[in-house]
DNA sequence: CGGCTAATTGAAGCCATTCAAGGTAAGTGG
DNA sequence: CCACTTACCTTGAATGGCTTCAATTAGCCG
């Protein structure tokens, strides 16, 4: 997709999209999402050290909902989240999907308040980090707060796409987009890029590609039949990446070869 | 609108949305919006110091292309700015309209380069901050650290919301979003929200609505025929605030009242 | 098994687009 | 000053893409 930012993928390769177990953020597989690259020894120990407690959920759980007073940033260990919003005649609408080493809260420190509900889409991990202790880390190593900065203006960078895709693209082409998308950040977490699991209902696909779900289920179908996918329930295999990137781009880009 | 930030009216309201004249930030109509509250008289001066030049641009100027180096930052001290990029394919889409106190060029910090391109919808002037001073002084004062990132994040709020009004509301509903983000933020900084100009050509508006410029040249003939606002050209009268509210939102608010 | 949620599929209808023509205001050059 | 150009805007008619409403199917868990 267009704002996609293109990092390292993990260092060790664990199986089904989960950290590594035991240790701090020197044995985390994702570090290099959510840290800059090329601490010391000695700073690295001392962003360990701002770095709160992980937080274990469940499919269904909720890890903080929008209007909640706002202390923690979260950075993802593993597992699936979605982070929704709710109009005020009370339409929900998704506004991002996240996965490990993606980081949760971002749009939370403009008001100190929760702007969205994120909600886990599978048992996943966080590490949590409070807010107050990062801002005082970032006075010490410059390193970290532009990392940050970097981190915020890539979330910017993704929200704009997600406006270029509702603003200008067809249903077809919106999905397409959604599933390359997805199929970017598997590949650079090392995952395959042409198999994966879709973890979210075709309702919260929908409501992030501005769609209902009979249009997203209908266009599923469609793709099926013109075999650029192969889907069974949430098991999705991409069979044809170049037209479904001609669909999301117009453009016939090199992803996933 | 949804993540509109509220913020303080500017000291000195002066005539046509022209910010004080001579002098340094201390003396500028704009400084709450784009400084912290009670910065001490020395640490005012440090930030002054690392604030660079001015620039003029007149009316369709480009003050940075997508594509380009980034650099600096700018702060909108009078006139109207106007964010676009364009497609893989070409097509072009408006990701924002800036006016006095907005800051431009946030989204270039991720990447190092710019994702926009910022075009001046009539004569207007900017500081520069060169990025880096401003990282340096982010580090010596905390304070503006944290100012800049509430900036950032409510930039995110501001995109989060505009992807609820692509993503579920319909046309006339979406225009009347869009009149009313204006119309509230020239109340926070101390114009009328009853009346101006917009400044910005109807094809702009449908790019960033995601719809056509026919059809928000029709819709705006139907407001004006069921007398929720009165326009010749683009004079602005908003007549009735309550029901474009209520198109917007589906609740009626209280602004502007 | 029954009850539930999630997903699929069909048919009708509407909203916004597309295509097309015409109008208006401002600017340019003779 | 006026014909001409240009950019911007308005309005009409027809099309089509997506939604809405509705019914059915598939998988899951107690």
């Amino acid at each position: 997709m267009d704002a996609q930012v293109f990092r390292i993928a993990p260092a060790g390769k664990s199986g089904g999209g989960q950290a590594d177990e035991g240790g701090k953020c020197g044995r985390c597989a994702y570090r290099t999402l959510c840290l800059p690259l090329g601490l010391s020894e000695r700073d690295l120990a001392r962003v360990e050290s701002a770095i709160g407690c992980r937080r274990r959920l469940v499919r269904g759980d909720v890890l903080f909902r929008a209007g909640q007073p706002f202390g923690n940033l979260f950075a993802v260990r593993f597992g699936h989240f979605m982070t929704s919003r709710s109009d005020y005649r009370g339409e929900r609408y998704v506004t991002g999907f996240q996965m490990a080493g993606d980081m949760l809260g971002i749009d939370a420190i403009g008001n100190g308040e929760h702007a969205s509900t994120a909600t886990a889409l599978e048992d996943s991990e966080v590490c949590e980090i409070p807010y107050a202790r990062l801002q005082a880390l970032m006075v010490e190593l410059p390193q970290v707060m532009e990392h940050f900065h970097r981190t915020m203006s890539q979330e910017i960078l993704r929200d704009q796409s997600a406006i270029r895709v509702l603003g200008i693209l067809r249903a077809d082409e919106r999905l397409a987009s959604l599933l390359l998308n997805l199929s970017g950040r598997y590949a650079m977490r090392g995952f395959s890029p042409r198999r994966f699991q879709l973890r979210m209902s075709r309702d919260d696909m929908a409501r992030y590609l501005g769609l209902t779900l009979e249009t997203v289920s209908r266009l599923l179908a469609r793709f099926r039949e013109q075999r650029l996918i192969r889907l069974d329930r949430r098991e999705l295999e991409i069979l044809d990446m170049a037209r479904l990137e001609t669909l999301a781009t117009g453009v016939q880009g090199a992803a996933g070869r």
